[in-house]
DNA sequence: AAAAGTCCTTGATCCAGGTCAAATGACCAA
DNA sequence: TTGGTCATTTGACCTGGATCAAGGACTTTT
């Protein structure tokens, strides 16, 4: 069975609560299935978009772990975020008509295809997509302010320990394990993302495993002890 | 004249072309006026939201220049912007129906308050409002993936340089001068928002002044040799 | 299964920017 | 005008993480 030919339905997608808007009735939920246009495919290295490519879609993940990266002009790359299955991809290029980051795959995935001009057609009919349009934005805004204040203020260890916390929590948000992750990033991807080297990267892992909060073996990780990791994230104020 | 008492109308407000769509006939012009409930002044120092406050409107700046700032649990503050006249502010609060920052008048200010409710609801109406709310959220989500860029690859000096020409050029396109600019905000928040010290953004201030790249005399900043800013901010790879 | 990449770890050294400290300047209220 | 507060500058020193370097582990190709 050829996954490209199943008709792609919203209404019976299991990642529908992640990316839909929830508590619509039965009809609504199938004129929905309306904003996908088609699937993706997308191999793992390859882009689902690049810097300067013309903004057509947004894009929803249904398998699969993509990283999404701007580059200034003189070559250094910043990786701007890990995105996950039920997790919309593309909202940087509604502002100019063209994407200002690459989308690439770190594994094999899948992406339902959502044509903005569909979005914002269905959006001004059902006040429940239009405000979960708004939500997707905002969150993403939010998002970054959070990022922001790791790259500003946290140093190695609390950012590489907040980054951790994330991944696992939204694994877990979609039925994996609390504890035991595997990274689809490499140590300088998690490096960029993070304002820290690759080298860094690796050390504070290797502190990490050595205090005893986690095991990390190459890019399987087991969290041992999450309340000290959320305390090298969060320090209490001794007083 | 109280300002209070002012009706608002965005039809003929003269920073209408930097916070509302553009190319509307004269009728819908004046139906876009709904958006706006009633006006807002904010002494300096005073917040306009704070953090946990509910989220109901969006806002936008009519005079007065803002920071909005999140801090973590322990306490630590991070400058995630700064706003000027024209600039909407607010978006974070979408999401969770309630704000995630801080945003304080770092000089007296008039806002706009657009109820979100009337937002969507008129962006139901007019595809280009809705367009032009789409175009905001994005536009906040893109500059901060630049900020993202500047603290997680750029030094010191980069970091100063791309501040000041990115204020000078928002405030160029509010028709102030292209080289001469008053900062609003002390080297402590600089240093928030840039992910650096206030020593060090002194310093660096010092350092532009000696080599006659600007002038600086408090916060009057003159800037001499733009061109020297810009290749500071993106160096040349020397091939 | 050997060869060639990639990715990761670890050690040694260095330095940009942080920290600590002190002096000066701007501004304001009484 | 005076005293007080806050912002800024500058110096001296220190350190977290960068840089440089080498070797090891894992993957993919042939």
């Amino acid at each position: 069975m050829n996954p490209e030919s199943i008709k792609v339905a919203c209404s019976n997608c299991n990642l529908r609560e992640l990316c839909m808007p929830v508590g619509l009735n039965p009809e609504d939920m199938e004129r929905l299935d309306q904003v996908v246009a088609n699937q993706r495919r997308i191999k793992r290295g390859a882009s689902l978009f690049h810097t300067g490519d013309a903004f057509t879609s947004l894009y929803a993940i249904r398998t699969g772990f993509f990283k999404t990266c701007v580059a200034s002009e003189d070559g250094r790359e910043q990786v701007t975020g890990f995105q996950m299955a039920g997790e919309i991809m593309g909202l940087d290029g509604i502002v100019s008509d063209q994407h200002s980051c690459n989308a690439v795959a770190l594994e094999d995935a899948d992406v339902c295809v959502m044509p903005f001009a569909n979005v914002e057609e269905l959006s001004r009919e059902f006040p429940a997509l239009q405000h979960h349009v708004h939500k997707i934005l905002s969150r993403e805004i939010v998002r970054d302010h959070g990022v922001m204040m790791l790259l500003g203020n946290m140093r190695a260890e609390e950012r590489l320990a907040a980054f951790l916390l994330n991944l696992v929590q939204r694994l877990h948000a979609r039925g994996f394990s609390r504890s035991e992750l595997i990274l689809r990033m490499t140590r300088e991807e998690i490096g960029s993302y993070l304002g820290m080297k690759l080298e860094t990267v690796s050390r504070t892992f290797s502190k990490f495993s050595e205090d005893g909060i986690i095991d990390v073996n190459q890019r399987n990780v087991r969290i041992l002890d999450t309340d000290a990791l959320k305390q090298i994230f969060n320090p209490q104020p001794n007083r």
